[in-house]
RNA sequence: GGGUUGGUAGCUCAAUGGUAGAGCAGCGUCCUUUUAAGUCGUUGGUUCCGGGUUCGAAUCCCGGCCAACCCA
């Protein structure tokens, strides 16, 4: 009966090769053909009437990735965006010479199929076929159906595979997808306009981090792959749009790690006439639609310890000092680290509490890169529910406003959820003398890395306002339980495969 | 950048110096309501790449490539 030759049966690729030539070869080329789709599958689902079978109408199309054949009829499954759903292939009912043509259909073939709805004795709903159409030969084997894919490199490299067998990814890019839109609505309820601004920039500012170089050939000058978005929607402040945001791509060439890839997504907010405190309750607002309109609960676990992170009641909110003074306890004698800031003491007092925390301190860091170490190391983990720490000291941001009693410490708040760093907020500098003052102390030696426009721009006068990002990886990785940022990227960034390689 | 672990059939995995195997997928047979469908038979290997040790290497050693985890 068949006509696959015995050599290449062996051979996946070939026996479908020859399929395809066979059909081609019989005046059928699957893709030229097209199939209506008037249901994916989770609505066909919904769509059958309980006991009133073979009534519903359904054209529904996608991926075979099941067959299960008992000679004259068979079960099989296809996936579309939905999930999938099942059809019953019947001799009696498409015909012989089509349900020959069925038979030779292969797993991950893309098919069209038109038929009523009925539930099966098991009680599945089901797609009764009367016809079908083959619209894509898939001419590779899919990976294996109960185990689906595990290697981490063919999931990353061939993210499409992973999607096709692996419901949890699908589940988990779906939701991504979700949460970027809540995130959208619940801004554009509060009047913010969402606006799109240069990845290729001349000063690469707005953080901390060593960005990328590229080149522009006509203009024949370098550029660097932005590092925030703050420095450019802070000049739209100036420019009278008052609530902007963007929801963009940023670039920073450090480490790859389970929390690091080096191209990320984040929103940037800025609100005039607001401040961090303002922030606090907008952040507060984008949650409640979050977990209202995606997830649905008031509360998720915490995928690294189990506990259950609540974000309907009253969130924390406690100063940096607090917490480090907590975290060094009686390692000082019974002194607190923070009475001796602005001493001659505090930076060996912050030595001393580090190291007896079992911290390693690095001999060129500034006093207050030791004391951040301690909160990032014994502070920041530890804290699960969602908490706003404020009062940070200046050191860690030039663009938020000084704190009116102590000049120190900055109008801020980090908000950590699940032990991470889920979004800063500041009340935004918009005096251009502290402004320039903080940055040529930032850039020191290297005045190229100082973004002379932007500070014309605050010359011009930008309103107060409160400003704040969100790491949009991070959020996602908190709320679909991912373990690695690279499962909530679909293409996280990976080594090209080179010479070397013998992936197809 | 450093350390650790891993890379075997299309996929998921065995094989701890002695004939490279299994399940799924594939190929052939039986089966008109299956649920990882079942049944009988069967094909398929550059053991990541390159050297070395050995009578003999998937296995031990050296170098390289790629990935994961931990650290910086």
């Amino acid at each position: 009966m068949s006509d696959i030759p015995q050599d290449i049966s062996h051979d996946q690729h070939a026996v479908r090769l020859k399929k395809l030539q066979d059909l081609r070869a019989a005046g059928s080329d699957p893709f030229r053909a097209n199939a209506e789709q008037t249901h994916f599958s989770g609505e066909a689902l919904k769509a059958h009437v309980d006991g009133a079978d073979y009534t519903v109408p359904v054209k529904v199309a996608g991926r075979l990735v099941v067959i299960r054949d008992m000679g004259k009829s068979q079960f099989v499954k296809i996936l579309d965006q939905q999930g999938q759903i099942q059809l019953y292939v019947k001799k009696d009912q498409v015909g012989e010479e089509a349900y020959l043509a069925f038979k030779k259909l292969d797993l991950g073939d893309i098919i069209g199929a038109e038929g009523p709805l009925f539930k099966s004795k098991s009680g599945e709903v089901t797609v009764r076929v009367d016809k079908f159409t083959l619209v894509a030969k898939a001419l590779r084997p899919l990976p294996e159906k109960w185990h689906g894919l595990t290697d981490r490199e063919q999931i990353y490299r061939q993210r499409y595979l992973d999607l096709i067998v692996n419901a949890e990814s699908r589940r988990r890019f779906m939701l991504r997808s979700k949460i970027v839109a809540s995130i959208r609505a619940t801004l554009a309820g509060r009047k913010f306009l969402e606006v799109e601004t240069p990845v290729l920039e001349g000063v690469a500012g707005g953080a901390a981090a060593r960005p990328f170089t590229t080149h522009h050939n006509a203009l024949g000058t370098d550029f660097y792959l932005r590092i925030a978005l703050e420095l450019r929607l802070k000049r739209l402040l100036v420019g009278g749009y008052d609530r902007v945001f963007e929801i963009g791509r940023i670039f920073r060439n450090e480490g790859v790690s389970t929390k690091h890839n080096p191209e990320f997504t984040m929103l940037e907010v800025y609100q005039a006439y607001s401040d961090f405190r303002g922030m606090m309750d907008l952040i507060k607002a984008i949650f409640a639609d979050l977990m209202s309109d995606v997830i649905g609960a008031t509360e998720i676990k915490h995928a690294a310890s189990g506990e259950m992170i609540n974000f309907a009641g009253e969130w924390r909110e406690v100063r940096y000092f607090d917490l480090i003074d907590a975290a060094v306890g009686d390692k000082l004698g019974g002194a607190k680290l923070s009475s001796f800031r602005d001493t001659p003491d505090y930076r060996a007092q912050a030595t001393a509490a580090a190291q007896k925390l079992g911290l390693e301190i690095h001999p060129g860091w500034e006093t207050h890169e030791m004391v951040n170490e301690i909160f990032g190391k014994r502070i920041e983990p530890t804290l699960i529910q969602p908490t706003f720490v404020t009062h940070l000291p200046k050191e860690l941001c030039p663009l938020a406003k000084l704190n009116a009693e102590d000049p120190g410490l900055i109008d801020v708040f980090e908000c950590i959820i699940g032990g991470m760093e889920v979004a800063p907020a500041y009340s935004e500098q918009n005096d251009p003398f502290i402004q320039r003052a903080m940055f040529e102390q930032q850039v020191g030696e290297e005045k190229q890395n100082l973004d002379q426009d932007f500070l014309l721009a605050l010359e011009h006068g930008m309103p107060p306002a409160g400003g704040m990002g969100i790491g949009i990886d991070r959020l996602c990785i908190l709320l679909t339980g991912a373990e690695s940022i690279r499962d909530v990227i679909l293409f996280p960034s990976l080594r090209p495969p080179g010479a070397g390689s013998d992936k197809p």
